[in-house]
DNA sequence: TATAGCTTTGCAACCGGTTGCAAAAAGTTA
DNA sequence: TAACTTTTTGCAACCGGTTGCAAAGCTATA
């Protein structure tokens, strides 16, 4: 069916050998033989098998990109920016969906059976396990979007989920808020607690009074406007509330608005993510922004330098956060 | 380093066949010696290489997922499911990134060297020659989101997007409006061609007077704010808008809003997609649905088929839209 | 022109599996 | 128990490539 380097070689009149090494860099053929091989590939339009090639160079170019995020419209941007950075690179993204009924340990089987080079954990949900168990079957890995630890035991490029908190808190009283709140992701998400405890600490040091506590029951739409709706009903709101995520944070401000109060008015909002859609208009939510881009670019070149050096020590890396001004807070005075 | 099959022999005392024979369905093993083997299998972790078997079999069960839509946020659920169908029937998905910078030649070629069992690509925006281009090379294609036609070079399946342009016609007629308008996605894109040749034909065999027509630069949210900002500055604003697609709408709802218009009460709304968001209490857009759930399955179905059945005819399948009522159309008289 | 040194080439083994074929083993029947 | 089936097993070739090694070809030098 498809041309194979024998076709080729008995095309040319030469060695299958001699086939192989036109297509291989580095590798020692003369000008005339590699004209004679190029001319014979291209009648025929051969490709070589990238497949059978891997048998024996044992690198298959293909990197296993597992995530449980495919709600979060977030993701596709992150999708857009991992699959374009691996493509680059001349890596192929196998793309591996981890929900509740595909268990992650039969994801690993998986991956391993396909022989991929390395695998990208990209969420910042799943537990570290997920991530662990890929290195300790010698897979080189990274948790992108994870929870930075100073033991880490693989590699993980994230945000620093208590600096982030800090920033809020920072933002919120430099503008004169005083009664202010916490309304976070699932109560669990390592994520959540980070940003908490970094929000308490500086609130804290600022000797601000302690704020309100509560959790929505998943990163969503529906759950921010759900929790925002019991608060309104059930408890007097806060001046000003640090939400775990953007997404969340729009599900509140619909329920704000529909409650009749106003934002930054009656009620103030941070975010953090700062997904594209906070910068539309009619949404317009002051946040706290992820450094999307660097940290798939690093993660990016983790992995690839983890393809050219075997195993390195584990390492965390925090990329900063940084503040984006929109219009759910008030000015500064 | 990776345990083979060779070493499983081994271990097992039995012949490399033996092993290969227990890992492979169908094939005649006694149960003594499955046992024997399965027993070292075990020990030593060992599972067969996909790659190296897909060498004899001519089998991957890799599919080439490609697309080009990774900035509309109703492609994060068509990712999804695309995946969890995909993983259900023990597929594994190629991601494919088609952006400018990545051509599409040079992914046909990338995905014969990965041995593809097949390709899906899922986009209503890319032109048909890319999936010709795979199946002229030999490989089970099937467009997903695309364009119907009556001789069909490769399989397709999307919706029938005259009826969906019908659809909002009538929509709109039966509530009343008389001054309507289409604002498309981009001109060239035959999505927005044959849904405003629906919307024509309809509004004709009705009797009503012709629309206004303008286009979108892109399918975003930026692009339909835009757009419908002109509308406001430069014409009088027709009584409804159908739009060429919800994030869109969703730009041109902001654009009306901020003009200080009122939706429905000023300026009726219709969109195409039914994506979550649309759904958001804040947006809460009337719409036609796509049946996402239904192209997609039928999609992953007549691929699979595909590898069953080598070359049948091409077909294009329509599936039906329906109406979403929600906030941006006055009621029904 | 003979010789040394470097480059190019083909042979054959190998990567990790599958599979047709024939021999061996097990099961059936008389 | 012998003869005949059927099942199980191992051998060896093959899938489409790569690569170490030695032989062949070339160039440069004396």
């Amino acid at each position: 069916m498809a041309i194979t380097l024998n076709d080729v070689a008995q095309r040319a009149g030469v060695s299958r050998s001699a086939v192989s090494r036109t297509f291989t860099d580095g590798a020692s053929v003369s000008k005339v033989m590699r004209q004679k091989v190029e001319d014979a590939a291209i009648e025929l339009g051969y490709t070589p098998n990238f497949l059978a090639r891997s048998l024996t160079t044992r690198s298959t170019k293909l990197i296993g990109l597992v995530s449980d995020n495919f709600h979060n419209p977030i993701f596709l941007e992150v999708f857009d920016q991992f699959t374009r950075g691996l493509q680059d690179r001349g890596l192929r993204p196998l793309l591996v969906n981890l929900s509740e009924t595909y268990q992650a340990s039969s994801s690993l089987r998986m991956l391993q059976q396909y022989s991929v080079d390395g695998v990208i954990v990209a969420s910042s949900t799943l537990p570290p396990e997920v991530s662990e168990a890929f290195r300790s079957a010698g897979i080189p890995v990274v948790n992108s979007f994870g929870r930075f630890s100073l033991t880490p035991k693989v590699d993980v490029v994230g945000i620093d989920d208590e600096a982030c908190g800090q920033i809020a808190a920072e933002t919120l009283l430099v503008r004169g808020y005083k009664r202010l709140a916490f309304l976070g992701g699932p109560e669990p998400a390592t994520s959540t607690q980070s940003r908490l405890r970094g929000f308490l600490a500086e609130l804290q040091r600022a000797g601000g009074p302690a704020p309100d506590i509560t959790f929505a029951e998943a990163y969503s739409f529906e759950a921010g406007r759900a929790e925002m709706q019991r608060l309104l009903r059930e408890t007097t709101p806060a001046e000003a509330y640090f939400c775990g995520d953007d997404v969340l944070s729009i599900g509140a401000l619909s329920a704000i608005r529909d409650h009749g109060l106003r934002v930054p008015e009656d009620i103030g909002l941070i975010g953090v993510n700062d997904m594209q859609m906070s910068g539309w208009q009619n949404i317009n939510l002051t946040t706290i922004a992820q450094p999307f881009a660097e940290i798939i670019q690093t993660s990016i070149d983790v992995i690839v330098d983890m393809l050219q050096a075997p195993k390195q020590p584990a390492q965390a890396r925090r990329l900063p956060c940084r503040l984006v001004e929109r219009g759910t807070l008030r000015a500064l005075p």
